[in-house]
DNA sequence: CTGGACCCTCACGCAACGTAAGAGTGTAGC
DNA sequence: GCTACACTCTTACGTTGCGTGAGGGTCCAG
């Protein structure tokens, strides 16, 4: 009927020892035990097992990944959809380090000096890990922000794109002036308004955590780039001096 | 010229307190230090990171990487067509998880009842880790079973393969027998024989890993369950009472 | 000079088990 | 019934690779 621990260890790929670790945090419990004390796993405790397996794998903590199975609203088959998307990411992550190495290697064949940044490609764990905490993280925001979106047409996605790239271009004009200047501290604010009234409530912590992103990820980092160079530093610390005044 | 931590961590993907860390076990040390105590790291030193964090995405400890870098063998290039080998088996497992992803939401969908082990695949490691250990961890016995089979003919591949094949049935034969009957033991010694003479110079404990395997990497289960139901689990039971009695 | 970004060292703490010890359980074979 | 082996349990110390914070120095633009 069920399965003891040496047999649910092998057919999940984990040890025994981890079982007993996540029975004693109370993160995946046997449905029985015997008289003798053993644990008998059934199907929904392994369905729970590959549940946590799957958060494991994109990085989240135990206790994070408990206290989601936990939540009340705990869709099992949209994790199962969210987790394809972000596996699939993963996957071209392991692409492009593939891609690194054989780069690598084509330039000690040809004797060229290749850009170090190249080397590194796929190592940055940033984006995939911040992405899958927007996901599961954030939740009630990432909900909220699915809620308020679902019936944008496509003009309200224009007038929303327009505005957000109205308001860099704006933060790009003053990035010549302190980034805790008056007017940029305003303009900065209406970004974080922007976000709080079109997507989610943003609170003054999320939008620092937003800010920082500007700096720590490569896409965040390339779309500011473009509009003004130095721009990406400048909007964290922008945001930054924002949020340090907003908490006072 | 050279980098400071700020731009490497960035580079790299890794923090700040990571590269301190493998600064202060003298895993990669920047080439330079400033008068007031900067860090400065050089292109070497930035090839040395790249290798460092390839070896740790392949699963192994930071002392077991410089333990590898520091031969004197340490070749490279080739070390990057390992990796590039090891991150596409990767790439597989990455592929596997999303199949089995989209197999429990078929059966969701159609209310069928999927097998459990379907659930799991992809999550078991052991099977890249020990291909990865098998690559570098026992480096001596990898390198040393190339070298002889480098020059194996397709007719010295047949008879090995023979060889193995025929000793694997007479094992098979004598399952109904106790792991550590006299004749299971020899045969099994046999098996033993062949792996030293043919591949590598292969000790007790490296066998006995290798007995392990008929039961960790279904890889090898499935070749021994074709062969007769049962036949992993006896084989490294055997394997084990071998290496056992080889200790005395 | 000031402020902000960057840097240093030191050091406590933590997550997720790995490993081992000591002891009980289940079952097949003698 | 006994024995041997595989399996199980609980307890508990230890490990690896940093995260975090404290306290203080350095660099450079305004």
């Amino acid at each position: 009927m069920g399965h003891t621990v040496k047999a649910v260890a092998q057919l999940a790929g984990v040890t025994i020892r981890t079982l007993h670790h996540y029975d004693a945090i109370g993160l995946v419990r046997p449905g029985e035990r015997t008289e003798s004390g053993y644990r008998v796993y059934g199907r929904r405790d392994l369905e729970r097992l590959q549940q946590v397996l799957f958060f494991k794998e994109l990085g989240f903590g135990l206790a994070e990944i408990k206290e989601i199975l936990e939540r009340p609203d705990f869709d099992r088959r949209q994790a199962l959809l969210d987790h394809r998307e972000l596996l699939t990411h993963r996957k071209d992550r392991i692409e492009r380090l593939i891609k690194a190495v054989e780069q690598t290697l084509e330039s000690m064949e040809e004797g060229t000096m290749l850009e170090e940044s190249v080397w590194f490609d796929g190592f940055d764990h940033s984006r995939y890990e911040e992405e899958a905490r927007q996901r599961w993280g954030h939740t009630d925001a990432y909900r909220e922000s699915r809620e308020r979106t679902a019936a944008y047409t496509e003009a309200d996605w224009s007038g929303v794109a327009a505005e957000q790239t109205g308001i860099l271009k704006e933060i790009a004009a003053l990035a010549d002036r302190r980034p805790d200047d008056p007017d940029v501290l305003q303009t900065i604010g209406r970004m974080h308004s922007l976000i709080s009234e079109r997507f989610y409530a943003c609170s003054v912590e999320m939008f620092r955590g937003i800010g920082e992103l500007a700096v720590t990820d490569s896409r965040f980092t390339a779309t500011y780039e473009k509009l003004r160079p130095g721009l990406a530093a400048f909007y964290a610390s922008a945001v930054r001096a924002y949020c340090d005044r907003s908490q006072t």
